[in-house]
RNA sequence: CGGGGCGUGGCGCAGGCCGGUAGCGCGCUUGGUUUGGGACCAAGAGGUCGGGGGUUCAAGUCCCCCCGCCCCGACCA
């Protein structure tokens, strides 16, 4: 491809709407554009980099046994009903109507979908088990989009669902999926950590998930460097730390005026802020419920939602916390609340002589004894933080960042048996398939190996997912051997297998290697003077500052060699031909 | 959804308080000189100032409504 005919409108500047760096990069260099809040038009040069992460996606879930199809993105409301999905997704489901005012939605996801066209379709345990995935556009409305490609509204998914006769199958087709993922990362060449996650609403047993790190990522994840155990911080579960325990004194009310947070707490009272009780106040599925955990640590709400079992959950607006305590935040606490029904976490029940609030304005309570003040019920609740020990095996416990591109679910039953999906065994007994999920956002891994490859001057893209393999950059084209040379050698690597622009246009050097920075070509050849001086092209690899000089007759073989050695198959064309017949100089 | 901010040539922004000819940089077009890290000179093209309503002799600027986009959002309980 010849640069001035490729349609790749690059960005000097950083357009004001990007804030993260994937986003930024992503514009600049002409791979996405905004049509509207979190959805994206891909452009030539972004496309193709989709195209590449498909094509490694669709390779190892062939490998794994899967078999492509293609799933409607417009699905009937009756079988999201059927799971009690179409209530659960609220708001982030985006619903239509058809002209007869049915409902519909945008698919957000494909469970329902694919197990009904199996429970049609699969009758006996010899069909079993079966791999089938798709990979599409998937829609969530998002209450807040962001990030460019990380969170959008639209955006590309590759789903497998594995069909099993039994628990045993599942685990089985899950090996496979979690092998084929670590296969697709390790060959997208990213740096990536596989923790246990939160099955979340998509429901079931076991989970992981598959974290690019980078230090931009929205996720939390805490992991252990002696055992190896990694989880979602919303998964990780906390043991109650231990506390020195004092003889319970008789509760006493102080004043405490002006006197809210936690911090102002500890330092009014001079008290460790572990001995502060913290206080607050939840609607679960509309019911007010009031929460109370060490002063130090977070409310981990994911945890919470489980432990509930409820559908929706929000923090309660300061009117109804007024409303049933009878005081304004800052100075509520758990003790002689009958009406309200309070759940602790685990390590609530190890303080001893504990300040709370006292349901009075600038008042607390001191002394106050979990158990004796107030009813406990325990719960694991709180967040996981870095130090705190491993579940596993006691090592203090590290966090990292990362973004989520793939999970994996065990599903077992949970949609078969809504949806009435089952099999007839050896024994013409009607059973339940088991089933299995396994996503990879496909846009969003984009965006999540910019944000892990990148520098000041733009995408650092690794070989296997670069738009292209090369660019010739002819430094003076006017000069009639440098433009020869380059000329010759766009043929020479583009029959040897290798994906390559020549910059055609006519611009000074330094826009051409700046846009081949910011686009992230992995090599660049450079045609210069030396061409005719000495014969010789200087090759560089995005992300190292070293040039090598080259015999032109050389650099194709160097290459091959080089993009070999990164796992690109570059088997030689005869033709190369796409947008010769445009060439211009 | 709540809070904050922003919508002015393709991109990045000024102008707005204090109403009176719509500006700057980059990009784009043409010609010339340049040519190993985002050149220079000259001449050009390009704007319903997000939309609607209002105030006024006069609105990018003041008022009202709407739309779009961006950022933040338990740790206070």
């Amino acid at each position: 491809m010849y640069f001035s005919r490729l349609f790749a409108p690059t960005l000097r500047e950083v357009p004001g709407e990007a804030e993260v760096v994937s986003h930024q990069l992503l514009l600049r260099a002409a791979m996405i554009r905004r049509a509207a809040a979190g959805i994206y038009t891909y452009l030539p040069l972004g496309w193709r980099v989709l195209e590449k992460i498909m094509r490694i996606v669709r390779e190892e879930m062939d490998r794994a046994g899967g078999q492509e199809l293609l799933l409607p993105i417009v699905q009937p409301a009756e079988l999201w009903q059927a799971t009690g999905r179409w209530d659960v997704y609220g708001p982030e489901m985006f619903r239509l109507q058809d002209r007869h005012g049915r409902p519909f939605c945008l698919g957000p996801t494909h469970e329902e979908i694919i197990t009904a066209l199996v429970r049609a379709e699969v009758k006996s345990y010899r069909q079993l088990p079966l791999l089938l995935y798709q990979i599409q556009n998937k829609y969530r409305d998002e209450r807040r989009p962001r990030f460019g490609l990380l969170r959008g509204r639209e955006f590309i998914m590759k789903d497998l669902y594995s069909f099993d006769r039994d628990e045993e199958g599942m685990r089985a087709s899950y090996a496979r999926m979690y092998e084929a993922y670590s296969r697709i990362f390790t060959r997208l060449g990213l740096a990536f950590r596989i923790v246990e996650a939160d099955p979340g609403a998509i429901g079931g047993g076991l989970s992981q998930e598959f974290m690019v790190t980078a230090a931009t990522g929205e996720a939390s994840v805490v992991f252990c460097e002696a055992c190896g155990y990694a989880a979602d911080v919303d998964q990780a579960p906390c043991r109650p730390q231990a506390l020195p325990r004092e003889e319970p004194k008789p509760l006493e009310e102080v004043a405490t005026p002006e006197v809210r947070t936690v911090e102002e707490v500890a330092a009014y009272l001079g008290v460790p802020q572990w001995r502060i009780l913290k206080t607050l106040f939840y609607r679960a599925d509309g019911r007010l419920l009031g929460i109370v955990l060490r002063g130090d640590r977070r409310l981990n709400e994911a945890k919470l939602q489980r432990f509930l079992g409820c559908l929706s959950l929000e923090m309660a607006d300061d009117a109804a916390v007024a409303a049933a305590t009878g005081s304004p935040p800052g100075f509520v606490g758990p003790v002689g609340l009958e009406d309200v029904v309070f759940y602790a976490d685990a390590e609530v029940a190890q303080v001893t002589n504990a300040v709370a609030g006292a349901n009075r304005e600038d008042h607390h309570l001191i002394n106050v004894n979990p158990g004796r003040d107030f009813p406990l019920r325990l719960a694991d609740l709180r967040a996981a933080e870095e130090g705190d020990p491993c579940p596993r095996c006691g090592a203090p416990l590290s966090t990292a960042q990362g973004i989520e591109v793939g999970q994996i679910f065990q599903l077992g039953t949970k949609y078969s048996g809504a949806l009435g999906a089952t099999y007839l065994d050896e024994q013409g007994r009607e059973r339940p398939i088991v089933m299995g999920c396994y996503g990879i956002g496909i846009s969003r891994t984009m965006a999540a190996a910019v944000e892990q490859h990148h520098d000041a001057a733009g995408i650092i893209w690794p070989a296997p997912i670069a738009p292209y393999h090369a660019v010739v950059i002819p430094v003076n084209p006017q000069e009639g051997r440098q433009w020869e040379v380059a000329v010759q050698l766009y043929r020479q690597l583009g029959a040897a297998g290798i994906e390559v622009v020549l910059d055609d246009r006519p611009e000074r050097a330094g826009v051409k290697f700046a846009d081949a920075d910011l686009i992230g070509f992995p090599w660049r050849v450079t045609v210069g003077k030396k061409v005719s001086t000495q014969g010789v092209v200087d090759v560089r690899r995005r992300g190292t500052p070293e040039e090598v000089s080259l015999a032109v007759e050389a650099t194709a073989a160097f290459l091959r060699e080089q993009l070999a050695a990164q796992g690109i198959e570059t088997g030689s064309r005869t033709h190369n031909h796409d947008g010769d017949s445009f060439s211009c100089r």
